[in-house]
DNA sequence: TGCGTAGGCCAACAAGCGTTGACATTACTC
DNA sequence: GAGTAATGTCAACGCTTGTTGGCCTACGCA
């Protein structure tokens, strides 16, 4: 507990190393993998230590608790773009290719869709993202703002369903189609659901 | 093994009726309930059979083991209807109302739902319900048949991805929206997908 | 009335889980 | 070079899981 315990900071960055943060990224690494491919229960500390190469009381140590070493791997950032430097007409595209990558970069949207369909905390987690990251961009661009928590969980509505067919249960059609042709059939619905008169 | 082992035909109706017919009844409805509100890990055999007031080992006896007891207990029809005999123009509207209702008549589809997010298993009895009973109704619709499964593949991710943030995730403002408001604003939507020339 | 059998319960099993604490080892400071 | 704190290993705990086999009960037919 004391104030600077053990730092062994290389002169000249300044940036402070300790030999366990490589350890620590690699349990990381290997839960966001297993909470992707697994769900919440079905990745088990001890296969998440296998993977990072040490044992599964040093994810105790670091992470308190398997509910912590979850929070912990997946701190979602969205990065969503400005809308209001985005063409009006052009958001709807704009949001979906963003979308996209995302999925593509790396498997923390996986792991947090799966274990938010079956776990209690992943389903909270989900909702604080809706809620903190999406909504705000809806906003941006939403005429009227009463409608703007409607339109944006429409949004979300098809965006998570493109990633829940695509990317959890792999419907061999939705895997097949091109990013482009995504962006092409669901740009325009996106751009409805959040730009066009309610119907 | 023997061919009529012990049904007490109750003479008139010529239905068999056995006293085990309650029980399994009672266990596949517990089932059901489990499965959807925890997903496959989580709904255990001991509390499925604590549901239904029996002894979890009944479960295995009638069911051989836990996979085989999903299986019975989802055997997911969606009574999709005939679209040959819906107005060109109201297959979306129509698709969205019967699915609508389809989630909210029972908690079979959130099972399979839940399930299919963290299980194998679970996933190809997606893919398989996708295959056999979406994509023949699909083909009713769609003009070129080589685009069926891309477009029931988008109908499929829209229609569940509202199942997802409405029934699963329960996004609040997903929840909120009425179901004419979503039949008006996704109807639409699905039309699009199953009918307008590609873009 | 007796008997076979289907229906049900109980106790236990092996395996796997998250988690804990004691012990060994490495690296860094003085 | 000694001492201390960080890093890592080992073995075990208590618990829950799916699954099994033996035993009791009560119905339905003769």
């Amino acid at each position: 507990m004391t104030g600077s315990p053990s730092t062994s900071t290389d002169s000249g960055t300044g940036k402070a190393t300790r030999r366990s943060d490589a350890t620590r990224t690699a349990i990381l690494a290997a839960a966001r993998e297993r909470f992707a491919a697994d769900g919440y229960e079905r990745a088990t500390i001890r296969a998440i230590a296998k993977d990072a190469h040490i044992d599964p009381s040093m994810v105790m140590r670091y992470f308190g608790s398997k509910e912590g070493l979850f929070a912990a791997a997946v701190a979602l950032d969205l990065r969503l773009p400005d809308l209001t430097r985005v063409p009006r007409d052009e958001v709807g595209l704009t949001l979906v290719t963003h979308f996209l990558g995302l999925w593509e970069e790396n498997e923390e949207l996986t792991a947090v869709l799966r274990v938010g369909a079956t776990n209690q905390a992943g389903a909270e987690r989900m909702q604080g993202i809706f809620r903190d990251q999406l909504l705000p961009v809806a906003r941006q661009v939403c005429p009227d703002p009463e409608q703007v928590p409607a339109r944006a969980a429409l949004c979300a509505a098809q965006l998570l369903g493109l990633a829940l067919t695509r990317y959890v249960l792999r419907l061999p059609p939705a895997v097949a189609l091109h990013r482009d042709e995504l962006v092409a059939w669901l740009g325009p619905t996106v751009q409805r659901y959040l730009t066009a008169p309610s119907p």
